[in-house]
DNA sequence: TTCAGAGTGTAACAACTGTTACACTTTTAT
DNA sequence: ATAAAAGTGTAACAGTTGTTACACTCTGAA
């Protein structure tokens, strides 16, 4: 596991950590490492403390009432989990959170991260703002979700990636977690994908895939 | 209009405000009226402030990129409107307001926030409360987004509004404003509804919906 | 009261998606 | 290297939803 600086992470980077391990000890915090595909959080648990992944990778999912699966995200060190939910009223995580390889996840007690929020300024501003763009995120992911066809989900989901025209590009999901993330069932992703490769609007080479015609794409969006 | 406390705001009322006139004019902030029907924000605005609806009541819906309406919530003063995207990095709105009625809206600029924040910790402590309160709405609508079914969206629905055993309650909401949050098309959620009065499952009266077989509706969920 | 506009019920049809099933390929673990 | 598991392509069919259209009811304003 390689090591992860805490300086990368949005909402520590702003605490200027002179000794890291000291700064460790002061926060009472503890470290736990968790092996590949374990489940870290289930869904209702309490959060009483702030997550944060320190190492490795994650992915989160809900699991609605009808039994399916709908893949929220994919989260990457150093990175906190869920950090809004720490000051939740009903303060229970709406998501299960599975670990993608071996990762390593350090537990801030809620009333370290109050004491951090109110003696310095900047950890605040960059906890909010780190707040304020899973909200965009949600918002985002509220947006993918209303698109009614799957096609017009995988459009949208591509012209997303294209990134300064860089028509090419890999994505990390297997198509099973791609149809859980767009909430439809996988045979119809499949269908829906190959009727788009035959139509020559995207190119598909296992995870790689390029939009070769963006217009054609843009008109399934509508 | 009826003078509304800001006391009773969510993130306000910790704010110990002795002498409001006072209060407000510290704060720097400026209040506005809007009539009713009028678009308050428009989707894309920059967000510099946090608005604060101190009177009255709005909507909130997106336009997705197929040119349909996502509806989000209805608002009701006193609460702040999307208070999360004062911080986003990309600090532009991501949903239309409309006034309901007659409103009133306060507009505090960012920089007076960040010193409420840092001076006050109680309101600081009841702003990141009310902002994860607002993230677990959003997993919430989610939620009901990826229920695949109408009939499932609409039981999840009506089984959330049955509380304390209430098997009686009246949505804000007229058909049309339903069908758009649920994200379906208007005569697909009329046909679903009529059907489920017809298996008693529910009955209709105007906006007063009653559950008949709260067994048969969690079965839709299924 | 009356009329215009908004909201609702419903039908027929096309289009799309889910389900199930199975063969095939690729990856992973031993 | 090999077997087991995971992932992918595809087909047929049923089921659900969107679209469009129109008649009807209700509401609020003049």
């Amino acid at each position: 596991m390689k090591k992860v600086d805490l300086a990368d992470c949005p909402v520590c980077s702003k605490l200027e950590i002179d000794d890291e391990g000291a700064f460790l000890d002061d926060l009472k915090c503890s470290i736990k490492v968790y092996p590949k595909n374990e489940l870290i959080i289930r869904q209702g648990d309490l959060c009483d403390a702030l997550y944060l992944l320190t190492n490795g990778s994650v992915k989160t999912e809900m699991i609605t009432e009808n039994g399916n699966v709908l893949g929220i995200e994919i989260i990457k060190a150093p990175r906190p989990l869920a950090p809004a939910f720490v000051f939740s009223e009903n303060n229970r995580l709406p998501v299960d959170v599975t670990a993608l390889e071996e990762v390593e996840i350090m537990k801030i007690p809620k009333a370290e991260i109050m004491r951090l929020m109110t003696t310095n300024p900047d950890f605040m501003s960059s906890f909010m703002t780190h707040n304020a763009n899973r909200t965009q995120f949600l918002i985002n992911r509220l947006q993918l979700l209303s698109i009614k066809t799957i096609k017009g989900k995988v459009a949208h989901f591509l012209l997303e990636q294209v990134i300064d025209s860089k028509k090419s590009f890999s994505i990390n999901r297997n198509q099973t977690e791609l149809a859980d993330f767009f909430g439809v069932a996988r045979p119809s992703l499949a269908r829906s994908l190959s009727e788009m490769v035959g139509d020559n609007i995207i190119a598909i080479n296992k995870k790689e895939y390029t939009v070769l015609n963006s217009k054609g794409l843009r008109e399934l969006l509508v």
